[in-house]
DNA sequence: GAAAATTCGGAAACCGATTTCGGTAAAGCC
DNA sequence: GGCTTTACCGAAATCGGTTTCCGAATTTTC
């Protein structure tokens, strides 16, 4: 039984006492501010361990009007981008001593508000606004932030003063076309989702890009766009292959896209990847369990978070954020498709 | 142009200027305190929202020593098990106007202690330690959390003095099995787990439950135990087909042990559902695209979730936190495996 | 109509740190 | 040796609220 007992919330006041010292000698010693002999340093020191004393927080962010905090404010806890993005912006901010606030604002605006107030309340340092679905521009917070440093993830925008991180899809559609064409393939398909997503036109562009660089014609009878649903990948391969001269692989702008197109190529009694090469997009879990696995080129969403969580802190740190999208490469994945 | 402008951190001081009051008059209208006069008090909430004025929380939570702030340690935040879970403590949370700090582990002792003291350190609340693998047994936090309010989410523990919130594994294993006797088969194989994992044991009591109400004998030859993986599923169908008198019927205690037998069935020419029905457990997200798609127990995570941050907000307003745990139901997603 | 109870509002202490500022002692300078 | 500079430490103010306590005004009670 040890001779005093350890009073639960030991103050700076305690270790004071034990040390001999004022409290604000204490707070000296504790953040390594000058000025400070070191044999009280020790004496202070050893009181501190002693007493097993850590600094209340929230005492001393009212003081120094900083938290260590972050808010991160999701549209989607459910879906599958989220997960990496958040491990992403996690790590970045607990590597430096942060820690973030997790909200889901499930799309509403009046959510959205709610957790803005409470985390403005709460003195966040920052704030990132995060989206889980496919990246679309979008407008200003649902509430003013003052000057609150800001970063969009995987959310794009054009006018805003604020800096956004977005997948480098221009990247991507390069890439996937690129490798297609490295396979020998010279008459390559591309399903396209929503003229409306930002990203259908970057990928195109890539796509453009890698024939260019290959001396390809571009070929726009090959382009076809749908929704984002396996039914029109399936509908838009079946009109490819019609062509009198149908592709010899097909990119599909999107996973779901690839698989209807792959449902497609099968009932055609076409051998994936021997008869036509086939690449999907966005590196979704099904994707893997696809006949043959499908190849697909993946979103790079944590090193997105993670870039996100760093341009935050960077911005807290200097006191000034720089606007601009910041555009982070995809990667392949090879799987059995091409 | 504004007359005044706004000085960015409305404080108190600044309403009770504005409506002629005290500070304290302020903060006693803000907390909806009595003893004071409807005048007053109308006139105290107009300087605030003209001034829209939102109380300082820190400054709030050093004196009443509460931050209406939850910490979740995780030691998976990539899996797929973490999400759903999440999602119900944040929204047991928000509702209830706590915000939840998001940490992960990365199942490393040292990660979760420094967590732990950061989390203390920002004066949280209550924590929940939750795991993002199968459930396992777990012993005490990797640092002593005084009194603080703790609940474990999918973790199991028989000692602690700590509510802990699972799954109902045998709830689930009666479901699935009394499904499949449904079905008019009376020859239901189980393929389980290592038995090293509590829920494996669970899983195979519910299933001995529902062969004892359906009056079928128990028949340990139809019973094998494998690992959590596709081959062991292979090679143990391959063996439970191979009996003398093979089951209608098999029963997985995952899904990724189903997905192998359903290799095994298809390579013996079987028919699933016709010659032998299948059932996984987990709901994992491949289950829905096997040919045929899995039928399976899932696991209610979203559910588990929010009971844990329902439970963790009752020990918190109650001062007292009730041990034991707390099994949530399993239920069936049907597919056409069975 | 006097005494007691109640209502209302403010002054001041407080939460637990940080930071400014001033004073003393020691060291450096000529 | 006297004077200036520097090193070291603590008293007190501060951050932005909450809460206790007290006094004045009003109402109720008898």
């Amino acid at each position: 039984m040890p001779i005093e007992e350890k009073k639960i919330p030991v103050t700076i006041q305690d270790v004071a006492q034990l040390a001999n010292v004022s409290p604000s000698t204490v707070s000296k010693v504790m953040n390594d501010a000058p000025h400070i002999s070191s044999s009280t340093r020790e004496r202070v020191r050893a009181a501190a361990s002693k007493l097993n004393f850590r600094p209340n927080a929230i005492a001393r962010s009212l003081k120094v009007k900083r938290t260590a905090t972050l808010g991160l404010i999701t549209n989607d806890l459910e879906g599958v981008f989220t997960m990496p993005m958040m491990r992403g912006v996690e790590e970045a901010a607990s590597n430096q001593g942060f820690s973030v606030f997790m909200c889901n604002s499930y799309g509403e605006a009046a959510r959205e508000k709610n957790h803005l107030e409470v985390l403005l309340d709460k003195q966040v340092d920052g704030l990132i606004l995060m989206s889980g679905y496919k990246v679309r521009e979008r407008g200003a917070p649902a509430m003013s932030v003052g000057t609150l440093p800001l970063v969009y993830l995987y959310q794009y925008t054009r006018d805003l003063a604020v800096p956004c991180v977005i997948p480098d899809d221009q990247g991507g559609g390069y890439l996937g076309t690129a490798h297609l064409i490295g396979l020998n393939r010279r008459r390559v398909g591309f399903i396209n989702g929503p003229t409306d997503f930002e990203q259908t036109h970057q990928r195109l562009e890539g796509y453009r890009q890698a024939l260019s660089e290959a001396g390809i014609p571009f070929d726009p009878t090959f382009i076809k766009v749908g929704r984002w649903e396996e039914s029109s990948g399936y509908a838009l391969a079946h009109e490819l292959m019609s062509l009198p001269q149908p592709p010899d692989a097909i990119f599909c702008a999107s996973d779901s896209l690839a698989a209807g197109a792959l449902d497609a190529l099968h009932q055609l009694g076409l051998r994936v990847p021997e008869d036509v090469a086939l690449l999907g997009y966005d590196n979704r879990p099904f994707s893997a369990f696809q006949r043959p696995p499908l190849s697909t080129i993946a979103l790079p969403l944590y090193e997105m978070g993670r870039l996100a969580g760093e341009l935050l802190l960077k911005a807290i740190a200097a006191g000034t954020t720089q606007a601009g999208v910041h555009k982070v490469p995809c990667y392949m994945v090879k799987r059995q498709s091409c």
